[in-house]
RNA sequence: GGACGGGUGGGUGAGUGGCUAAAACCAGCAGACUGUAAAUCUGCCGCUCCUUGCGGGCUACGAAGGUUCGAAUCCUUCCCCGUCCA
């Protein structure tokens, strides 16, 4: 590889700096960026990523676009699956032992993961690396040997085991082993950063220790908030649905990012774009000041997030859309469309159903009392409503506030 | 192994034989208002059928049996969780 000219280090600095909380020890990673800056050695910046899931949404890619932020600055982003910790289960935050994941799972979840990651990452210049390729191969006295590395009393000042074990809940043997083995992957992986969560706090400071013991350099942590969700107040995640999935529609990504909290978007604008401090401050300013509605600066949020994962043409698209359907109150100017093929008329809400706008046939029926139903613009008000599908024809049918689809019978 | 305590709808949690599809709260959904924000107000909030009715049926309070005209509530067995003692 041929040595690498790299930006002068407070200007790295302060682009790495943003939206950080925390970062241990800064004076470690300028001395460490000024050193790779004289070698024209790119730094290791580690990511441990558990495919827990097959999704990933918007909460995840905070730390996903801090390690994108150090590969635009040419340093090598090394992107780890944990595909065997995830077997472990990370006890961090959990108030109770998760469920293990099986090895298909788990890799059944890496392949959909990885897809999803390089819509932010730069696929050619990251570096792919599965823990299991050294954690398979450990011995357990290997495993001994690295347990006898740190103190048990120390282990347990951890939050979630700490509160777990004063609040009388379980704590499995295996789930101190977590730490140990996320912090041996920095061992393997000689990273010189390693980004996480806040919560991750602890096993990325495990990982200096551990690196430490092992006569290794040791990483610098960087860590970044936790995004909150839709719902302006938990973390985002999947099982409390208040999420947008990196694999969502324009559509609805740009309705869920719309819903947010006005106070929420100044944290999303550091968190999920590359928009930088300065421009971030100004923007606030003219919300404040009242030169700009909190409105169009959360639909210029919505749209870059759009524009993000599926294109700048696409996302102006989705905030014509948007203003279209909620501004204007107008019809969509494109709906899914949802064909059907010709058949004997059909009760509206078995119709429904059928079309997924509702879960069952009862919600269905109240939906429609609800007058939350709507074809072609008119409000359907009877439950019993039969549709005709037996001529080709086509409407468009709302269901609920955010709900559309162009149904065609052909 | 012993002694206790506990398992109720998405969550917390009432309910100790009929008035209970199960209080209350949270979450969720819809409508009004609006900027699909927040706040507020109203309604809904197991499934299904139709003649859409304060309608019928089915399923539901860890599991399986039993007692009873009737059980989330009583009995038996089992499973699971926690605490304390060893």
């Amino acid at each position: 590889m041929t040595p690498q000219t790299f930006l002068p280090v407070d200007e790295q600095l302060a682009y790495l700096r943003k939206g950080a909380a925390e970062i241990i020890r800064e004076e470690e990673l300028k001395a460490k960026l000024e050193q790779s800056r004289k070698t024209g050695k790119p730094l290791r910046v580690k990511l441990g990523v558990d495919p827990t899931a097959p999704d990933i949404h918007l909460g995840h890619t905070v730390v996903i676009r801090k390690l994108k932020h150090f590969q635009e600055m040419g340093h090598t982003a090394v992107f780890l699956i944990g595909d065997f910790t995830a077997m472990v289960g990370d006890p961090t935050g959990q108030s109770e032992t998760r469920p293990p994941l099986t090895r298909e799972q788990v890799n059944a979840n890496a392949k959909t993961y990885l897809e999803q990651v390089f819509k932010i990452l730069d696929r050619e210049k990251t570096e792919i690396r599965y823990n299991s390729e050294w954690l398979d191969k450990l011995s357990s006295y290997d495993i001994v040997r690295l347990c006898a590395k740190y103190r048990v009393a120390r282990m347990l000042e951890r939050e979630d085991f700490h509160t777990r074990l004063t609040n009388q809940q379980p704590i499995s043997m295996h789930e101190l082993l977590y730490p140990l083995l996320v912090a041996y992957d920095s061992v393997v992986l000689e990273a010189d950063v390693e980004l996480g969560a806040t919560e991750q706090k602890f096993n990325l400071l495990m990982g200096r220790e551990i690196q430490r013991e092992y006569g290794k350099e040791t990483q610098v942590a960087l860590t970044m908030p936790i995004l909150v969700g839709l719902d302006g107040s938990r973390k985002m995640s999947k099982s409390l649905g208040n999420y947008v999935g990196i694999t969502e529609s324009p559509e609805e990504m740009f309705g869920k990012m719309m819903s947010i909290p006005d106070e929420l978007m100044w944290s999303y604008y550091e968190l999920v774009t590359d928009r930088t401090p300065q421009e971030i401050a100004a923007l606030k300013k003219e919300v404040t000041g009242g030169s700009l509605h909190p409105m169009d600066a959360k639909m210029h949020l919505a749209k870059e997030v759009v524009a993000g994962f599926h294109g700048g043409e696409v996302g102006n698209k989705a905030a014509e859309n948007f203003q279209r359907v909620f501004r204007d109150r107008q019809a969509p100017a494109e709906a899914p469309i949802h064909k059907i093929s010709r058949g004997p008329a059909k009760k509206l809400t078995a119709l429904l159903v059928e079309l997924k706008l509702a879960p069952s046939k009862t919600e269905a029926e109240r939906l429609i009392k609800q007058k939350a139903v709507e074809m072609d613009g008119v409000t359907i008000e009877d439950p019993r409503r039969e549709i005709d599908l037996s001529n080709p024809c086509e409407f468009l049918l709302r269901a609920g506030k955010k709900k559309f689809l162009r149904i065609v019978v052909d």
